[in-house]
DNA sequence: GGCGCGGCTTGATCCAGATCAATGCCCGCG
DNA sequence: CGCGGGCATTGATCTGGATCAAGCCGCGCC
């Protein structure tokens, strides 16, 4: 069957306050690719400088997503001053890697990772992907060992704080601290969540609740909920779902078949929310 | 083939506290067998005694294991000043449901627990199974509403602890913090490995990594690691490993058959580890 | 522009585990 | 002591997703 075509969007510029301008799946792009979930550009023109490396949480637009959402201002500035901010790591690379010393915790500023687990034989299971904003790492605080790999999907900056420096912080300032344990809690409640997915649902619904939630994770951070480009390929989405490549990709048709969805490569245009929800709550249902 | 034979168990008496007694296939065992996942008893002969229910973290056994482990002598008593110990638990009942409000964390003293989530159409998933010294109600610290169901897979005992204490007094006390944050991570780590499993193991290699899960647990507490009851039904099992009860069945015979271990209804040997763990890594490869 | 490669789609077949269906066994209860 | 119900085992069959196998397509590179 055949894809539906799309739009144009406006082309990705950015505004002054840096906020990010979306990814969206343009076709023959302008000169300047759309990027997805790209933390502010600098202004082109300014070389390497601190000043504006180093944006401060209190100016980061995701600052309600991240760590410091809720903090006063006054607690912003202490959290400031442990953040280094703007780690550059180009597509591919690792973050950190599975038995690596825990040396910080680090959120996501801009671009999208994955962390993953790897089994004895070298089989892998994608523990989840990772978008601005999101914490990572904190399966190493149990051990003081990373029990995962993280690697970037994309060229992506991250923010580095030092554990021990976050957790002396979070005795001073109780809404940090809560703050932390409510993200450390809603990992395991996602997690839990997939395990469900992973032991009780089927191919399809599965796929629907993943693009339901990537949906959901882009609203947040002020995207198209409908329309979007997957950054990682089918056989990593698969690997998240407990499913092969192959699955994945024809569950994918078949959902663009029934008008759910409609997919050209990695660039999804989710048509139908509602028959989508139904679908991976009840698993097939509306036709 | 034919199936290992155990001597009969104890009958199932009860000492004064009403704690229960256990399981434990012990056979014709001394009067007072063996007790499996059992606090500490208390002297045969006080009646209910609030002195007594209230042993505190620092003479509970659990101590290592649990919350307070790695306190210092001083820190275990303002711990101890924030956890109401003893409340008592029928088998079946409910510690928390799903959507309530997080009133305390919980850890449980004796006997074993479950936690499930459902899905909207009724499906559900065992989040975990949990022994004395695990900590239940993590996932309700994000929203402040339990998300999954708790419930007693037999009498019980757990203690609570007021979830605003705990974070005022692991403010005072960093390494209390500390040891928190672990327990926090350390599920991550483990509901990852939930995944890995969910989402790329066989069915033989999911039941080889749960009975050496169980049987650490078991070593963990000062019990055997090899010879153990399970507390939960085959379709519970299923429900955790995302398998039907009938595969649980057929599975557990098979590996009996093959000499990896003996089983008759819940009562379980591990006759030989090493063959196990090679089950858990690898699929099928010992015969 | 064309070539090569990694990623994607789609078809054909296979198989692990689900599902359906009978018993069997243990335990609590009258 | 016998009966009934919940749990467990085991067999027969079915099926969703895996696996095997071709291509195809888009993109980066020469």
């Amino acid at each position: 069957m055949c894809v539906a075509r799309y739009a144009r969007t406006a082309s990705p510029t950015r505004n002054d306050s840096g906020a990010p301008i979306p990814h969206v799946l343009k076709p023959p792009g302008p000169p300047h690719p759309a990027h997805a979930l790209t933390a502010p550009a600098k202004p082109a023109s300014a070389r390497v400088d601190f000043a504006q490396l180093r944006v401060a949480c209190s100016a980061c637009s995701l600052r309600e997503l991240c760590l410091p959402a809720g903090l006063a201002a006054g607690d912003l500035r202490s959290l400031d001053a442990l953040v280094n901010r703007r780690r550059p790591l180009k597509r591919g690379a690792y973050l950190y890697r599975n038995d690596a010393r825990l040396q910080s915790l680090y959120a996501a500023r801009s671009g999208f990772l994955k962390t993953s687990v790897a089994h004895a034989d070298g089989r892998e299971q994608i523990a989840g992907f990772h978008m601005p904003g999101d914490l990572m790492g904190l399966d190493a605080i149990g051990g003081g060992r990373h029990v995962c790999d993280a690697v970037a999907l994309e060229d992506c900056e991250v923010c580095e704080m030092p554990l021990e420096a976050l957790e002396a912080l979070s005795r001073k300032i109780p809404s940090l601290q809560q703050h932390f344990h409510r993200i450390l809690s809603r990992e395991i409640v996602r997690d839990h969540g997939m395990m469900l997915l992973l032991g009780s649902m089927r191919a399809e619904e599965r796929l629907a609740a993943f693009l339901l939630n990537l949906s959901q994770r882009f609203a947040a951070r002020g995207y198209s909920s409908t329309e979007f480009m997957l950054r990682m390929t089918r056989e990593e989405i698969g690997s998240y779902l407990g499913l092969k490549l192959e699955t994945v990709s024809r569950t994918l048709s078949r959902m663009q078949s029934n008008g759910l969805i409609a997919v050209r490569n990695r660039q999804l245009r989710i048509l139908d929310v509602e028959k989508l929800q139904t679908v991976a709550n009840r698993g097939a249902a509306a036709g």
